[in-house]
DNA sequence: TACATCTTTATTTTT
DNA sequence: TAAAGATGTA
């Protein structure tokens, strides 16, 4: 029976399939079959007896993976994949608290506040206690808080030294209150209680330890100090953890992501053999062999090799533009030819480091047209007029939650300026109540007054339907009674946006959850832990654009890695970051190890970036890439490439020029140059003449720097 | 309160 | 460059 599931499966994939009752850590190499190995493990342990569907915990980082597991696992076994614990940390954290709710101090019917509105309950918090918003930035009071819970920090284990720091921890104290107040948590705040929960109550600990014998993490390598927490308080002793990740795969460090659990996993859990998946079925030979070459520059790994039994495949195509816009136009012209090959467009992707690179790209597409789409920005459910209309539907779960109240308590206006509000939020503090109750026992006079009371009105209305109607139902009658709807139609460009809610109506009538909580509270937590998908509609073939990060995770055909420059990728910030160059390197693995058959690296001379032309250098990811693995398009690449290693017979007659007197100024933005101390760079300014002058050069080790050209010993590096 | 004009700033972002 | 945020004006 048992043969079936493990069929065609790989030795190293059957041995942790059938690994016996202990705990182990699996290396998963990309594209070496991971998901697989992780609902095939499921399925046999529920196959043989081990453990029944509902003794399974599985958890995910992504909405997207969880679905996959569970779908997967379906078409394995015959079961019922309803009920089981098989969801994101923040999911399942949110399933927890809301089974126990009490024991946690929690209302329950807590909402969650996604980072927006995070980051609007921190400006409050700031306002109110009178601190100087340019002193303590919204933004990164947020990310203090957030990086402290996230190591599993209260304020009182905070050590502040001085001024600022305590005045950072007060305002985390203070923003702690608001929120338990207002019966709201942010995403961290679902781990930390959960963790805290699980901590402080052995018998809640003693059941779900009992209840899961069996624990499955995915992507084990992004987890952070929290959710390993978690896990340790979930996973007893006698629990079998099987974690599977990819130290090589990491690129989340930057929030938060700790590798090192890998380690630690290591240790606390007593692993003695780590499983190691490296046969790839994805890539061609050579795209594995330039991936392993470049990842080999990284220190500390855990150790790895991607081999593949598809023979060596296409070389890896290098392309070295004069510009932004000569990349652009490459990329286009080498689309249209592999669309031209039968290659749907689907199957190409864009990948690059910043957003901001897409708009050449897509200029350069819409020109040409070639359809594609983007994958990022706004998703459905951080549309504003959405977010308007959540916060009536949490209005009529909890009237005291004041974050939802400021939001639409002028939206659509009803005449309630700053003045009111002020004058309201007054009343509120000292009654210590919500603004919602202090509206109702003190109510305003004149146009405001009028306002609020037809605003409360509707709250009321909303709180009654809330109980008397389904959620679909329900839905439309915010829409109708806040007037949202209404506000939206009478709006030139509303269009877009009446939609959106009407999708919203449908999005509540779609939705069914099988536990037994509230439809309204469950809907609610829905939409801030799935902000819906950043893929844009399926249907028509497009060409693919993403950022790497974006990418982690998918596999196309073909791939073109644009913008390999000295600065932007790696991207200059991440230099100065601990690990960052080696956390660069991680994200140009994952991105390569994308491509399925033909793999472009492209890289731009020149290129516009904040409005000025800026100068880089080839990327060193380029140069960490074997040459014998790759094919350069362009002579010119060719040429200045080797120069290292061999200088060129024949250079392009452009560069001759600057070998005649009339080039007098030694140095010209955008030259190749070498420093007897400092090596080569490329020159970004030059500034005056004679003895004054002086060139801004970005040296590739030494970085940004000014030279005086009196003194610096510099040359052109192509003579 | 709404709109216009200015200033500022610029990675990546699973939940 | 161009988008968001801040400040000023009707």
């Amino acid at each position: 029976m048992s043969s079936n599931l493990l069929e065609g499966l790989n030795a190293e994939q059957k041995a942790a399939v059938t690994l016996p009752r202990q705990s182990a850590l699996i290396l998963a190499g990309a594209g070496s079959g991971k998901t697989r190995v992780l609902t095939t493990r499921m399925a046999w342990l529920i196959q043989n007896g081990q453990v029944g569907p509902q003794g399974l915990l599985a958890v995910t980082f992504t909405n997207k993976a969880a679905r996959e597991m569970l779908a997967r696992l379906s078409a394995l076994l015959p079961i019922n994949t309803r009920g089981m614990w098989v969801g994101t940390f923040h999911g399942l954290c949110n399933r927890l608290l809301r089974a126990h709710a009490r024991e946690a101090q929690l209302p329950s019917l807590f909402q969650i506040l996604d980072v927006q509105d995070q980051l609007s309950a921190v400006k409050r918090v700031i306002r109110a206690l009178n601190y100087d918003e340019e002193r303590y930035v919204p933004r990164q009071v947020q990310q203090f808080i957030n990086s402290h819970k996230e190591e599993g920090r209260r304020p009182a284990a905070i050590e502040a030294f001085d001024a600022h720091s305590r005045a950072l921890r007060d305002l985390y104290v203070a923003y702690e209150a608001q929120c338990q107040k207002e019966g709201v948590v942010d995403f961290a705040e679902l781990l930390l209680r959960s963790v805290e929960l699980l901590q402080g109550n052995e018998l809640i600990r003693d059941h779900y330890r009992e209840r899961f014998p069996f624990v499955l993490v995915d992507e084990f390598q992004d987890t952070n100090r929290l959710q390993y927490l978690w896990l340790r308080l979930l996973a007893g002793p006698r629990t079998s953890v099987f974690a599977v990740g990819d130290d090589d795969q990491s690129i989340y460090a930057f929030r938060g992501a700790e590798v090192a659990n890998m380690r630690e996993f290591e240790r606390d859990y007593g692993i003695t053999q780590v499983i190691r998946l490296e046969q790839n079925y994805r890539s061609f030979g050579n795209i594995l062999d330039a991936a392993n070459a470049l990842i080999r520059h990284n220190s500390g790994r855990m150790g790895k090799n991607l081999w593949t039994e598809a023979g060596p495949g296409e070389p890896i195509r290098v392309y070295e533009a004069g510009s932004d816009g000569d990349e652009s136009r490459f990329v286009v012209e080498e689309v249209r030819a592999l669309q031209g090959e039968g290659i749907p467009l689907s199957q190409m992707a864009l990948l690059y480091r910043s957003n901001a690179q897409s708009r050449v790209l897509e200029h350069a597409l819409f020109s040409a047209g070639i359809g594609y789409r983007v994958y990022g920005g706004l998703r459905f459910f951080e549309r504003m007029e959405v977010k308007h209309a959540l916060a009536y539907l949490r209005l009529a779960a909890n009237p005291d939650d004041d974050g939802a109240f400021l939001r639409v308590v002028n939206f659509p206006p009803r005449g309630i300026g700053a003045r009111s509000m002020e004058v309201l939020q007054g009343q509120a503090d000292s009654a210590r109540v919500s603004l919602y109750q202090a509206a109702r026992l003190a109510p305003l006079s004149g146009k405001a007054g009028t306002g609020l009371n037809a605003f409360l009105l509707c709250i009321e209305t909303l709180r009654s339907a809330a109980e008397a109607v389904p959620l679909n139902e329900l839905m439309s009658v915010v829409l109708d009674e806040s007037g949202l709807l209404r506000h939206y139609r009478q709006e030139r460009d509303g269009a877009d946006r009446v939609e959106n809610l009407e999708e919203l109506v449908a999005a509540a009538a779609a939705f069914d959850h099988e536990s037994d909580d509230s439809d309204l509270a469950a809907f609610l937590s829905h939409a801030s832990l799935e902000a819906g998908d950043h893929e844009a509609a399926p249907g028509s073939d497009a060409l693919q654009l993403m950022t790497v990060h974006a990418a982690k995770g998918l596999e196309f055909q073909v791939v073109f890695v644009c913008g390999l420059e000295e600065g932007l990728f790696p991207h200059e910030n991440a230099l100065s970051e601990a690990d960052g160059l080696e956390e660069e390197r991680r994200l140009m693995y994952v991105a390569m190890t994308r491509a399925r058959q033909r793999l472009y690296l492209t890289r731009a001379e020149s290129r516009m970036l904040h409005g000025q032309v800026r100068y880089g250098l080839r990327s060193r990811f380029i140069d960490e890439i074997p040459e014998t693995l790759c094919r350069w398009l362009s002579a010119q690449a060719f040429q200045a490439s080797r120069l290292d290693f061999q200088p060129s017979p024949s250079r392009p007659a452009a560069a001759l020029d600057f070998t005649s007197a009339s080039a007098r100024p030694p140095f010209f933005m955008g030259q190749s140059v070498t420093h007897a101390k400092f090596g080569s760079g490329v020159v970004l300014k030059c500034e005056g003449n004679g003895s004054d002058a002086r060139v801004q050069v970005n040296f590739r080790d030494a970085g940004v720097k000014w030279l005086a050209l009196a003194f610096a010993r510099l040359t052109p590096a192509d003579f």
